[in-house]
DNA sequence: TAAATTAGCAACCAAATCGTTGCATATTCA
DNA sequence: TGAATATGCAACGATTTGGTTGCTAATTTA
């Protein structure tokens, strides 16, 4: 389909998805489609296809148990869009000859 | 429209337009639609649209001069974005027993 | 002034997105 | 076993997205 740092950040470009996210990260257990959609103002099938684009991005872990779907956050993988960032990263974090540096050196 | 992270995450979801920012960061000086547009299999037009969605999530910044379109990228604006990310940063950047400090404080 | 260059605007199109409803299936509980 | 629970799948619909073509307008250049 597409490479892997579109793919996350697509998931997380939604608002509605940012905040399941979220929901998951700051759980002290994984939950299920159902108990998530309880807490948004959406229909549990549409909690689903949320879910699935953040496991496709990598940033849920689904696994089945019985009858339920449990979900966990995999914050970790965020470290890929860091990763992105970081070679723009020294035109807002450093000091300005650091920049100017950067530039003549090409 | 929406909220000015979701536009910042949109925006540099697309590769074709992670692809024109870079091009504009790496760029000695402000470039127009067609040279933009040269360096891309793309229309002229194609490319507009691309500039305009990065201007309205203020990664780029637009000025005319003469029949001339400078497109110029402005990537500390990126800094939202890592602003967003520093609250799961923990999750993969700091040892483990940091991360269980966190939990159980949490 | 006439031609070439740079760009904008509008319309169109196919595909993806974000959500819904309806129904079927699997598991658990009484 | 039968009812309730948790979920999946498919179809639908409105809107957005990523791109195109065609035409017009403004600026520069010869």
């Amino acid at each position: 389909m597409q490479d892997r740092i579109s793919q996350i950040f697509k998931a997380i470009a939604d608002p509605t998805r940012r905040e399941i996210f979220h929901a998951l990260v700051v759980a002290s257990s994984a939950l299920t489609i159902s108990q998530i959609a309880s807490q948004f103002d959406m229909t549990r099938q549409g909690v689903t296809k949320h879910i699935k684009t953040l496991e496709e991005a990598s940033l849920v872990h689904l696994h089945t148990k019985g009858r339920e779907r449990l979900c966990q956050a995999k914050p970790e993988r965020l470290a890929d869009i860091q990763q992105w960032l970081s070679t723009y990263e020294q035109f807002w974090n450093t000091k300005l000859d650091d920049l100017e540096h950067y530039l003549s050196e090409g």
